[in-house]
DNA sequence: CGCGGCTTTGATGTTCATCAAGTAAAGTGG
DNA sequence: CCACTTTACTTGATGAACATCAAAGCCGCG
């Protein structure tokens, strides 16, 4: 179901305002010419671990998800991603491998450029190179971030987290469809998904969100920080 | 205790072979020229969280922690960095305050650098630029990969990937002296000091490791290694 | 319509933090 | 240098948090 289409063009992208905001256009143009765009469908695979990695990847549009597979064979999601955030960026430029395997949550599109042209424009533009830096930094900071919130809080915390990070950082609205399965949620925010399941119901009895299936809606955001916050 | 020194200029460093590789020699005296070399004692407060970024730091020699508190009081170690990690970079590039607090954790002779002067050499010269992402990435990798490790495991996998990480990563030796506290290894991996106490004891009756104080032998790395990777 | 995956709830057992209490080691002031 | 205080270390006992197991309803899909 993947399938290469090619709608914008790079000028009008919302990525021109943003990582490309430095380039010239000249450069910009360069990047339209490498560039190839791909529809993925919901639940597809983009990258696996082990694939080489010779592409720069940016999120258009969608919503994707990177995880690892451990030596016991249980996944783990590192983190999901929305567009404007860098996908993948956590290994290429260190490895020649992928260390994570990047999947699809929703329908999503998904640009590569060449990453060697990537490096290429590093090298000439400083501005670009510099402004690359500070975001890289930024990602990085959240993605850990992220990671020591999940990690220092018991069970109630995660899930408030994640209905929180979902609200504010993906939809920003207090009402949406879940784009991820319970077992998802598990494996993002470490714990199983019978007690994803259950906490989410204490919630609900609390009236702090209601559920329908997928449908989650936050009555008490307040609340649900507090909970955040404490634990 | 915190005192000025200057033994070494930049040319005959590690780093000169390292992060700074690929700068001239010009700007190589650039960075000499800005550069201050502090001695500090053994448990000193390098940064605090809140203090404005203004340097960019490496570690020339000892050991230090990042560590962040949380909002329960708590203390939580992110990282153990030696030299050649690079140290505070996690956020430098993109808050104007450090996130995290640096203290070390042996006696150590950290440099500071204009980060205004970093930032302009990363502008003025692309090889430095995208080597300088290219390490970046690294070290982030391994700190992404590390906190993976040790939340998706259960104690005794914890303490072994502790005992390992001082051992191959650190000191290159399996006989060492232990830098860190019981509680500061818990606070590093995530559980109680009496655990970290109890699972040290339990290697020792099976005669996994030597324990004599702070000094840590490991007689049998491949069965450490096994318990690392079985969780 | 039946099969497999997702969801839900209850029951059970394990892992782990916490509490308590005591010993050893390491600073601190007179 | 010794009494004093504090901090680090250690072991056992208890209970809370959580994973796991089991069983059943639900839904989409071939």
């Amino acid at each position: 179901m993947k399938e290469e289409i090619r709608q914008t063009s790079c000028e009008n992208c919302v990525y021109r305002s943003w990582a490309f905001e430095k380039l010239t256009n000249e450069q910009l143009k360069e990047i339209d010419n490498s560039r190839k765009e791909y529809f993925y469908g919901k639940g597809e695979v983009v990258y696996r671990e082990g694939d080489k990695v010779e592409k720069f990847l940016y999120l258009q549009k969608g919503l994707v998800k990177l995880l690892k597979t451990e030596k016991n064979e249980k996944e783990h999601i590192i983190s999901i991603a929305k567009p404007l955030d860098f996908i993948g960026l956590l290994s290429i430029f260190s490895t020649q491998q992928y260390i994570y395997t990047i999947t699809t949550v929703e329908d999503s599109i998904i640009c590569e450029v060449d990453l060697s042209l990537i490096k290429k424009l590093i090298k000439e533009n400083g501005d670009f190179a510099l402004d690359f830096i500070e975001k890289m930094s930024k990602v990085f900071d959240d993605v850990i971030h992220t990671r020591l919130s999940i990690s220092t809080k018991q069970l109630r915390g995660r899930i408030a987290y994640i209905l929180l990070f979902f609200a504010e950082h993906i939809y920003g609205h207090n009402e949406y469809e879940l784009p991820v399965s319970r077992k998802e949620i598990a494996q993002l925010i470490d714990m199983s998904t019978e007690n994803v399941i259950r906490i989410l119901s204490e919630f609900r009895k609390d009236n702090i969100i209601t559920i329908e299936g997928k449908n989650i809606t936050i009555h008490d955001t307040e609340r649900l920080r507090r909970i955040y916050e404490l634990g």
